[in-house]
DNA sequence: CCGCAATTACCGAATGGTCGGTAGGTCATG
DNA sequence: CATGACCTACCGACCATTCGGTAATTGCGG
């Protein structure tokens, strides 16, 4: 038998990008893990060779989509400083890159299912994120947002859009603009609420 | 053999009660037949003598559902005035109904994926929704919105909040606050822009 | 009101398939 | 010779759907 490619880990990192394609295609429920050794040319116990679950695999696929992500928005602000304009330029980053959406999309909607291997994923990420994210906006918009709205409200509805949004342009990528209408809610928060600057 | 209960349509309507509920719970692909018949007292075959397919099944589900939801959007507003607050009626409707809520959440990202029998169904709905609400927007605050919007651009961006606090609100029921903070996003849109009124 | 045919409402069994996962092996490499 | 990388061969469970029944009900001619 033929020693593929190189080392176990680039084997693994192989499976896993197959994997989040196969799940954005078909959902974690619907992906089979033969269809994902399929693509990588393995049969399906190769697979579960590297991967002693499809549990675990799903998991290992949610930690390097999120790790790639962190990259995009952390590697622009350098000196530590992510501002809006880092979060919008994400957006137009995610309309370039159907695939990665799709995936998220389908599986955090799936992850509301009781006992979904990926809920506590979902739910931690959204908790801290939204922390993070109301942080961001306080640094750069203050305390005093348009109709007298706080940073502790402002940054659900910022990932509300963004996942809105996406579900949107997902079915219809010609009519939605998604950078586009995300910028016009930027633009909305950052709007002067009582007299022009 | 017991015919159980009256007409051939009030055990069709069942079906499609107990269906909803296992969508919400499984997700469209987890979904089988057997556990919807279970829950409503039939044999699998049962059900596929009322409904042809599992595909079909969905599909009545998914209409049904959308009256449901179109006579609480309709009968407050008799007279055919649908405002921004029935709007807000309805997300504060919907957070004292879960399951209708969660399965339209998880069946809608389903949808996404490549031939799925409901992505027509949503696709063609999100279009005529948009279309319907700016002209809600439009007649309630006129075509100058804060920030420059239009009703066009604010519509998306309506259902986008809408959809997108509903997954936050399924993940982390106690840490949201749907009805509030899709109020919030609605004074963001009502806000008077360069001077206070 | 009776008897009988047609229809309805199911169920049992089976088809052909896929699922995730396990056990046990083979073979090339180090 | 040991190890890791696979494979074949299974397992039991479940999947949607079809077929062929059968029991209960309805409608109707008399």
């Amino acid at each position: 038998m033929v020693r593929r490619r190189g080392s176990r880990e680039s084997r693994r990192e192989e499976i896993l990008l197959a994997a989040l394609d196969v799940f954005a295609e078909r959902g974690y429920t619907g992906a089979s893990i033969a269809s994902i050794a399929e693509r990588v040319g393995l049969s399906q116990q190769g697979v579960l060779h590297y991967f002693p679950s499809k549990d675990r695999l799903l998991a290992e696929v949610l930690q390097l989509r999120d790790e790639r992500n962190l990259d995009v928005l952390v590697l622009p602000g350098e000196g530590g400083a992510i501002t809006l304009d880092t979060v919008a330029a994400l957006v137009e980053y995610n309309a370039q890159r159907r695939g990665i959406v799709q995936s998220f999309t389908v599986l955090s909607a799936e992850s509301v299912i009781e006992d979904h291997p990926a809920r506590d994923f979902f739910k931690e990420r959204y908790g801290t994120s939204r922390a993070w994210m109301a942080e961001v906006i306080r640094a750069e918009l203050g305390d005093e947002l348009p109709a007298g709205l706080t940073p502790e409200q402002a940054a659900p509805l910022m990932f509300a859009v963004m996942d809105g949004l996406q579900l949107q342009w997902l079915l219809a990528p010609d009519e939605i603009d998604m950078p586009g209408l995300f910028r016009a809610f930027l633009s909305l928060l950052k709007a002067r609420h009582p007299v022009s600057e």
